[in-house]
DNA sequence: AAAAACATACCAACCAAATGGTATGTGTCT
DNA sequence: AGACACATACCATTTGGTTGGTATGTTTTT
């Protein structure tokens, strides 16, 4: 028995991996820093660098995990087997709601933290944000034009969906400003609300 | 004629705020730099230096200039002078629409910067920005309360407030993910409609 | 199965550049 | 003359990153 040397070595890169989370979501990415993960990793320097060529890259490295992360995460998701696109919604809606109950989610969202800080300083990880973000409305809008269709409401599916990414990240935001992370759950459930009430009504204009 | 020695250094001080004020909003706190502050306001660190005693109180400064303007933009604004809460409202909202046409208010938010970067970091400007955030919220507040009162509508004024918020700091950051400013103004204009929806509808369950 | 060859995962020490900040000088206005 | 508004030159520390080495594992050869 005993770890092999492969096993040690994914361990470790494991562990920088998840400092570096860890880090970004307290500080940013420009305030976390090789040292800090290292100390975090319980590593030295050249072993760090051994596992990521540079900073850059342990950055696309955090972002794509946090990325597969939330895609596996709603891929087990009990909404995916709704019968119709209204439960489907509805079901994805109460997902988001109750997933963002855990603390680590409610630490902060990485593009919004890589959008923010590298719009303007780091092309590479900058597009790989947007396009994450890119993915995620294409995905919402999908659901709500099925949603339109189903229940012959005049929503507009693309508002609704930056309506509803807007909403999610200003509400990550302010849970931090405010120390309160009840806001999170607050504002997606008025969200829900109002989408719903939206959503079923058939021209009442 | 010509400009007299405190004219000049208010001068000064105003570029280097002015610069301080664009870096932030293009890199965030930490990857604005000093020295990018003085080539931008065309002075040496030694200057730099006399007008502020530290790049921490340059934050403090910078953070209280942002918020100022918002609220002497907001102070001579028309829905002041609406005749009912209503009113006032809908002006609120159509002048907040209008306010985030202007490309540099499209830039982004110090408030939200300066809570990402630095909650878990620098404790005395995160409050700072904290407290703003507080005290704006404190304004939609009491706005929608006399918009509750003066229609007889259910609405929660907390949980609006806060979800304004979040859809305006949510939205101007997809702007920038999206590069396409136009998201604030449908996001905005949507939750405007909404608003005012339930605001008039007396009881409708 | 033992030995030799090689690859991996890491460490210790180092480096140049950039960082925020300081000490001291100098011309200008009052 | 003295306060002011800078410039010059400097400093300690931190930054991302490199270099050469070494212990340990793994593979290949005999």
């Amino acid at each position: 028995m005993g770890t092999s040397k492969a096993e040690a070595a994914a361990a470790s890169k494991a562990r920088i991996l998840e400092g570096a989370q860890s880090l970004i979501l307290k500080r940013g990415y420009t305030a976390m820093t090789v040292d800090a993960i290292c100390q975090y990793a319980g590593i030295t320097k050249g072993g760090f660098f051994h596992h990521f060529a540079n900073k850059e890259i342990l950055g696309e490295a955090v972002l794509t995990q946090f990325w597969e992360d939330v895609e596996s995460r709603n891929a087990k998701a009990p909404y995916k087997n709704a019968a119709t696109p209204l439960e489907y919604l509805e079901g994805y809606l109460d997902f988001a709601i109750q997933s963002y109950q855990d603390p680590a989610l409610r630490q902060g969202c990485m593009l919004a933290i890589f959008t923010m800080e590298l719009a303007e300083s780091n092309e590479t990880l900058f597009k790989i944000a947007s396009s994450h973000f890119s993915s995620w409305r294409t995905e919402l809008v999908e659901m709500l034009e099925k949603v339109k269709e189903y229940t012959g409401s005049q929503l507009d599916p693309t508002h609704w969906s930056d309506f509803y990414i807007s909403t999610l990240e200003g509400a990550l935001l302010l849970a931090k400003a405010n120390d309160d992370p009840g806001v999170i759950t607050r504002s997606l459930t008025l969200y829900k609300t109002i989408l719903l009430n939206c959503a079923t009504q058939v021209k009442a204009k």
